[in-house]
DNA sequence: TGTATTCATGAATTAAGGTTCACTATGGCA
DNA sequence: TGCCATAGTGAACCTTAATTCATGAATACA
């Protein structure tokens, strides 16, 4: 007999909440909060009731990855499927990843750098790999219209992917001031810089633009 | 009474073994073998010696990766302080490292990019700072001197390392035979984009000289 | 209402390796 | 040769959470 839809609902909202307890308790104060019964209790569960959800920690983690992580790839994804020019694409892509890593600052950190389980960290590549995935689009579509020198595009996606991590991973740092105005000038700096890799001479002059809720 | 200076050798050298075996492992298989009973069986000494030279497993490890980075971080520290134009040194820093890098290429990866403990994972971030540090003195003349565009000389080199170390050690770095051509190649695209992003237009022509025991 | 099935509980167990320490071996020295 | 300081030993001990599971509660359905 199926099961009825009340109590379906009612699995799929516990799981749900055990998921945002994860997310919020790693946002807040990353890794070292990130323990089973810790998050249960947040999500207002016994210890074991995790596992009725989740196979094991690192599958627990790993959809909280996927949780946030997808969202920022369908952003970038957006930006890079959008109209205009490779060039203006690739930074508003990258000013708009930036800007929304500063906004969720602990978070990012947590998803980006920040020290933690090595099963975690395996799980964080996949992320980085899907960012670097649709870059590597951009680059694609940049090179074949002559806006972008002529090199191996996977090699030039990992070299923006990284440029812009690893630039943001400082002003990420759970230390740093959260300053808007200045944040949106390092994002802009950073985003100018890691897409002029790639232009051709002369280099056009480009404004970021932020979009899809930047 | 001083200890005799054959005593002093031979604990000296000890304690090297204990170090090469730890690196030894990491360089073959990675993280996963980094234990602390393996590592004295390979370094030929009982589990509890180990402690008698080091105080725990990170600082053990933090010693292994000050020892190969600083190494690292000397050749580039060399290449920034070399006659030549910053564009130039840039850009042999860069290949240079690179091709270090790929011809201890399992060693590389875990001291760059491999999950691995928290507590080791934090000691890495020592070693990209003082490479990014390099990196930021190369970038300041650079600017000083007209070479690069005037912007945040941290930023710029956090972009640059994180460029470069992304695209040899990410989930898409190419797998490649060591002093190959092919190797070669890459090395020199990455140092190429890298550089890049930091010259003013029109860039200039550059060819990649490996220096300094490449 | 009875009962089978599923879900929830949380204390007890497990696991995996780092770390300790009581003991032994060794080398320098008088 | 005997003594002492120091290095070496490795099995036992800890630590820290993840994970399990016997038990109880709740729900769906006849």
């Amino acid at each position: 007999m199926a099961i009825a839809a009340v109590r379906l609902n009612q699995l799929v909202e516990t799981k749900a909440r055990i998921l945002d307890a994860a997310r919020a308790a790693v946002a807040l104060s990353g890794w070292k909060d990130a323990q089973i019964a810790l998050i249960a209790s947040r999500a207002g569960v016994a210890t074991g009731s995790v596992y009725r959800y989740f196979d094991s920690k690192a599958d627990l983690y790993a959809q909280v990855l996927a949780l946030v992580s997808e969202r920022e790839v369908a952003v970038v994804a957006a930006i890079v499927e959008a109209e205009g020019s490779a060039s203006q694409c690739l930074v508003d892509a990258i000013y708009t990843f930036s800007v929304r890593a500063m906004r969720g600052r602990r978070l990012a950190y947590a998803l980006i750098a920040e020290p933690c389980e090595p099963e975690i960290d395996a799980a964080r590549l996949k992320y980085r790999a899907a960012l670097a995935d649709q870059i590597a689009r951009l680059v694609r579509r940049g090179i074949a219209n002559g806006e972008f020198v002529d090199i191996d595009a996977n090699v030039a996606a990992s070299c923006v992917a990284g440029a812009f991590m690893e630039a943001l991973v400082g002003p990420l740092a759970p230390e740093a001031a959260p300053d808007s105005d200045a944040a949106k000038a390092i994002a802009q700096t950073i985003a100018g810089l890691s897409a002029r890799m790639l232009f051709r001479h002369p280099a056009p002059e480009l404004t970021p633009v932020s979009r899809v809720s930047a």
